[in-house]
DNA sequence: TAGGTGATGACAGCCGCTGACATGAGGCGT
DNA sequence: ACGCCTCATGTCAGCGGCTGTCATCACCTA
């Protein structure tokens, strides 16, 4: 008999989607998520800094991949190009396997403003990150901000397209039409 | 004697920013903030949905200024200049006057991530509420999400740039720029 | 003068979250 | 084989955010 089974983390992630899918998130405790994979509140809340990140945890590697886009596009690359391969990069996050279980856990957060909130700020920081790397390889202000906010916006457009019911087009796909519609925008062509 | 003063809400406002300033978000209870003014803990909860609204109760003017832009636009004007006219009346809502309160409040928010979590929140739904004004405009989509989001970056480099210590460009000035280089930026120049 | 209105107070209680300390299985060195 | 250490977990007490419910009582209105 081993005193706790691997992936404690995981599985509370797991029962935490299940139940906020099913019960609502206001009303389900932290104290149900824990007992229902056999732990107690206090060991949820050494897994997670507060209950709404047991739905965000893990994004580490959303991050990195906006990142090592940016890393890979070439020396003298403009900051659209770095836009565009920082996107291309974060598509692959995201393949067809993972469409159902986006909907569903974006339908729990569509539910619920408090993780709304924390969305946006997860969004939001990643902006930050992105700006950040954009500094660095030499983009001024406000350009960097201003293009990796921009960066977020298309993520979050396309985002929010490809799991919308009946899209088949993948992540990437979609994501090139949002940007080209974003330079013509700025380009001032009319609607 | 009355038995209540007018203005609690107002006065509930200004406490919470003077002992968040003074002593920080989170070592300020909500029932400190009450009875700070002479008011129950209770009486908080009835004027604001949550602690961190009292920083933020109020914006519904600027929410209108965003839209009075949009709506003082000719028709025919292409998504850009609507973001232009939604970016110049909002920058009415801050003026000159205001800068110093502003940096005060912005300062309060910086420290705290939760403080944070809602501005970004607010100005989720300020991108919403602009997004849904263009649609209505008849600005198809993307490209009226895309718009609207790009308003409120812009606006928000702007309003940091605004509160910079030793800036004194009126926050006009400073969109316009901002603007422009966001332009310039989708057109795919350099840096 | 009686009754209605509406902001406030009083109180109990749930839940999110934390600090402090105890427990016990598995690994490791001797 | 023994003892020690580590470390994920459990237990418990407690604070603060937030809510429902009911009482209060100045003011207004008929």
């Amino acid at each position: 008999m081993v005193r706790w089974q691997p992936g404690t983390r995981e599985r509370l992630q797991e029962a935490a989607l299940e139940l906020f899918a099913h019960r609502g998130y206001e009303q389900t405790t932290a104290t149900e998520i824990a007992q229902s994979v056999g732990l107690t509140e206090r060991t949820f809340f050494r897994h997670f800094s507060d209950k709404r990140e047991v739905l965000f945890q893990g994004q580490e590697r959303l991050v990195e991949a906006f990142l090592d886009g940016v890393a890979a596009a070439p020396d003298g690359a403009t900051p659209m190009e770095l836009v565009s391969a920082a996107l291309e990069s974060a598509a692959d996050f995201f393949p067809g396997e993972r469409r159902d279980h986006a909907r569903l856990r974006q339908s729990v957060i569509d539910q619920n403003p408090a993780l709304q909130e924390r969305e946006r700020h997860k969004l939001s920081a990643l902006a930050t990150t992105v700006g950040d790397t954009f500094r660095a390889r030499g983009v001024p202000e406000p350009a960097a901000t201003l293009a990796a906010e921009s960066a977020i916006t298309v993520f979050g457009v396309s985002f929010t397209q490809w799991i919308r019911d009946g899209e088949d087009r993948s992540l990437a796909d979609i994501e090139r039409t949002v940007l080209a519609e974003l330079r013509s925008l700025a380009a001032g062509e009319a609607a």
